[in-house]
DNA sequence: AAGGGGTGCAACCGCTGCGGG
DNA sequence: TCCCGCAGCGGTTGCACCCCT
């Protein structure tokens, strides 16, 4: 849908009339443009043909930029911002107007994998385009994406894989980001919240097994039948994942030694996450799923309202800093050393840490490990065809396809992926909520933490020579082996 | 045909960073 | 160093249009 908010001459009138003339006239006068030149009342609302006209004129003559002066040197009623947002949105020349090509689409989509929300910064990169149509692109994408029950991520797409911890790692993530964040989630401190740290773990979880889609041709639907049943919302695996407060891991990470302090490093088997103020001390949090118009539960959500438990969902971001050389990134011919980096670090590397509990599943199983592995079972026996040599950037344009260096054999990523799926199961049995949990593992899915220190140095530091037999013998039985 | 909800675009708002005085 | 104004960014809202019942 395309349709033009320029009014007509007589419309031009009429705006006159309710945004200059009316009693409420002053309540359109925002915080934004407060500035009332010529004594009169800055008119907001859609531009007129002539006020464009008039915008052109005046950036033919006095180029881009000081639009505070626009009002002073035209008969312009707007305010500095207005006319700014009018010509870079819609005046300016070299404009690209209409729907957003394939090609630009996978662009948007690859870039906020790795962005997040730099709308400004996406723009930067398609030419033509503006930040507020990318915005409102990926706002709709997301909707729809979201009422079609899919991923927000097409499959292939896994990078976004990687930024959840990219983004919670606190030497990458810039203050503005952690600003816009303070206000996600306003969780009390009164008392462990088991289901908060569920519900995180949970996501985790939901992501990885997504990563590991490509990797594990059942575990996608493995990541659907957990949301469900874990979640109990039947929707996709990405409707309601829960992330920490922002403001939380602030206060828990404002250094990148705090954790480090703060983590169990002498013995990690005597960690619990209630012993870090990132995880101990939250309240309860209840899943609050709200799907109306202009709010979303997937990537955003608003957050100027108050939040029942809800967090925002601000995708995690592959946040780079811009001096990484996005321009490397997008063209493909260039080595995506910096991005392959990271994919290869994640998921070559195998979990730093063993389950320690021989009885663990024992303890742990409610019936979801039974049924997950049976559903594997029967999925794998269906899909003969998987190739433990599964091309992790399938169906992706920037990073390279296949050749050694960007596949993941079988080995590691399964061992993650099944080391994960048995992660959940302590998930699981934490939904009982009257245990206290004692997650002896807490380090293993905190992103942070598996950026802060490689899983090399994991292994290393914790004198664990990982015991992937018994993960691959895990992955064997999802596998049907 | 009508109306109500959904959709998508344009514009606004609040905030931050930066540069100049 | 501090203050102030401007530019820009990201989130949010308003509203016209679409579509379904």
């Amino acid at each position: 849908m395309s349709y033009t908010m320029v009014t007509d001459e007589s419309d031009d009138a009429m705006y006159s009339s309710i945004y200059n003339e009316s009693p409420s006239a002053a309540d359109n006068i925002g915080s934004g443009c407060t500035s009332r030149g010529k004594g009169s009342v800055l008119k907001k609302g859609p531009w007129t043909s002539t006020e464009d006209g008039i915008l052109i004129d005046y950036v033919k003559r006095h180029g881009e930029g000081n639009w505070n002066t626009v009002q002073k040197h035209t008969s312009l009623a707007r305010c500095g911002k207005s006319c700014r947002l009018r010509w870079a949105n819609h005046l300016r020349p070299n404009l690209k107007k209409g729907a957003f090509s394939k090609e630009e689409e996978q662009l948007i989509v690859e870039m906020h994998a790795r962005m997040g929300n730099k709308w400004a910064q996406m723009a930067e990169h398609l030419p033509g385009r503006t930040d507020n149509e990318i915005k409102n692109y990926w706002n709709t994408r997301i909707k729809r994406r979201q009422r079609a029950g899919l991923p927000l991520y097409p499959p292939g797409t896994h990078v976004e894989d990687l930024h959840w911890s990219q983004q919670y790692h606190p030497s990458t993530s810039n203050v503005t980001d952690r600003r816009r964040h303070q206000d996600i989630l306003q969780l009390g401190n009164s008392k462990a919240n088991v289901l908060f740290d569920d519900l995180t773990f949970a996501n985790v979880l939901f992501e990885d097994l997504n990563f590991a889609t490509s990797l594990l041709p059942v575990a996608s639907d493995i990541s659907d039948m957990f949301s469900c049943n874990m979640l109990g919302t039947g929707a996709s695996s990405y409707m309601s994942p829960i992330l920490p407060s922002h403001s939380n891991i602030r206060q828990a990470f404002q250094s990148p030694e705090h954790f480090q302090n703060a983590a169990p490093q002498k013995n990690p088997r005597s960690c619990s996450i209630s012993d870090h103020p990132m995880y101990g001390n939250q309240h309860r949090t209840d899943v609050m799923i709200q799907d109306s118009h202009h709010t979303f539960t997937d990537g955003m959500v608003p957050t100027s309202k108050p939040l029942f438990g809800a967090v925002k969902l601000e995708l995690p971001s592959f946040q780079y800093s811009e001096a990484s050389g996005f321009d490397q990134w997008t063209t493909p011919s260039t080595p995506q050393s910096d991005l392959l980096d990271s994919v290869d670090t994640y998921i070559q590397s195998p979990p730093p840490l063993e389950i320690d509990e021989p009885d663990c599943f024992s303890s742990c199983d409610t019936g979801l490990l039974d049924m997950l592995l049976h559903e594997a079972k029967i999925k794998a026996s269906a899909k003969h065809s998987f190739s433990s040599t599964t091309c992790i950037t399938n169906g992706t344009q920037n990073v390279p396809r296949g050749g050694e260096t960007h596949i993941v054999t079988s080995g590691a990523g399964e061992i993650k992926s099944s080391s994960l799926i048995f992660e959940a199961f302590a998930v699981v049995k934490t939904e009982e909520m009257d245990e206290v949990w004692e997650p002896k593992r807490a380090d293993v899915i905190r992103p942070d933490v598996l950026l802060e220190s490689s899983w090399q140095d994991q292994q290393s530091r914790f004198g664990i020579v990982r015991d992937s037999s018994s993960l691959s013998d895990a992955l064997s039985l999802l596998l049907g082996g």
